[in-house]
DNA sequence: CCTTAGACCTGGAGGC
DNA sequence: TGCCTCCAGGTCTAAG
């Protein structure tokens, strides 16, 4: 579900609620949820340390402690965010997986109908950005247009289309399935070329219009398509700016022509196919 | 090293 | 109403 704006999203939503809040007591019932530690460790590390600092890295949320990092992924629909109680609605609460229970009685909830989410709780290295998860990650486009020169140089001896190459994590972070789409039809690129047939103006235009787009999603909450929420009842505003994700057969806004679906590597998507053409 | 199919999970939507 | 199939914002793994 989330991309980097979603995330983001969530993790402004958290920072006023948990900043200095320390953990009282975890309740989890889900084992694989953290990946790095048994379910008994995880909760027992946690228990006693205060929330001190956030960030986001792609993806992912960093939750700074005392003494650990918590890296939270919430993949295709997990959610965070912290209430007073939360909801006793059998059907949202028989999918929240872990209830940390704060100094100030509210609980930080984790919420995944498909238990894909995953934490990991790693001991504080030097600098956050060190942390072997993160390490693995390319640079992120929420945060900056990269360099051209570099991410070109990174595509040169692969053998994938451009749709695929932003969707890997390791090449360049935060982009999901919705922004792909939308930033190379904003870029006039077809989603099957060739990556290392693009050249630097084309790259440049398609990381300046993903970083755009981005940041314009950021600034209304994010996407919501089925079930994003930064906060229980807060969806995202972005869906109604989606060009072409989702709008198979509706015209393009561009030149008018019915917008198509297509399958790249097992995923959906979207284009026009006057205005992305292929060939070159 | 790289690429691709399958796995991980559940629920909603649409066809019959 | 019920059953079946397909689909979903992501990423890991196993195998070629």
């Amino acid at each position: 579900m989330p991309e980097a704006p979603e995330v983001q999203s969530v993790l402004d939503a958290l920072k006023e609620p948990l900043q200095d809040r320390q953990v009282q007591s975890v309740e989890c019932d889900h084992p694989k949820l953290c990946a790095n530690e048994s379910l008994a460790d995880f909760a027992a590390l946690l228990c006693g340390q205060h929330f001190r600092a956030f960030h986001r890295a792609g993806k992912w949320l960093v939750l700074e402690l005392d003494q650990y990092e918590l890296l939270v992924h919430l993949r295709m629909e997990g959610k965070l965010y912290v209430v007073d109680e939360p909801s006793e609605d059998p059907k949202i609460r028989k999918h929240i997986h872990l209830i940390v229970h704060l100094d100030d009685g509210r609980q930080l909830c984790f919420q995944d109908v498909r238990k894909f989410g995953r934490m990991y709780l790693y001991p504080k290295p030097e600098n956050w950005r060190e942390l072997p998860v993160l390490q693995q990650l390319g640079p992120d486009l929420l945060e900056a247009v990269p360099d051209i020169q570099a991410f070109k140089a990174s595509l040169a001896r692969r053998k994938l289309v451009i749709k695929q190459a932003l969707l890997d994590q390791k090449l360049i972070a935060g982009i999901g399935n919705i922004y792909a789409s939308e930033m190379l039809f904003e870029a006039g690129i077809h989603p099957d070329t060739p990556a290392n047939t693009l050249s630097l103006e084309q790259l440049e235009r398609l990381l300046q219009a993903g970083h755009a787009i981005l940041q314009r999603s950021l600034a209304n909450k994010g996407t919501t398509i089925r079930s994003f929420e930064s906060t229980p009842d807060h969806t995202g505003g972005y869906q109604n700016q989606l060009q072409v994700y989702g709008r198979k057969g509706q015209p393009c806004p561009r030149c008018g022509t019915p917008l198509v679906l297509e399958k790249t590597g097992q995923r959906s998507t979207y284009l026009c196919p006057n205005c992305q053409k292929l060939s070159d």
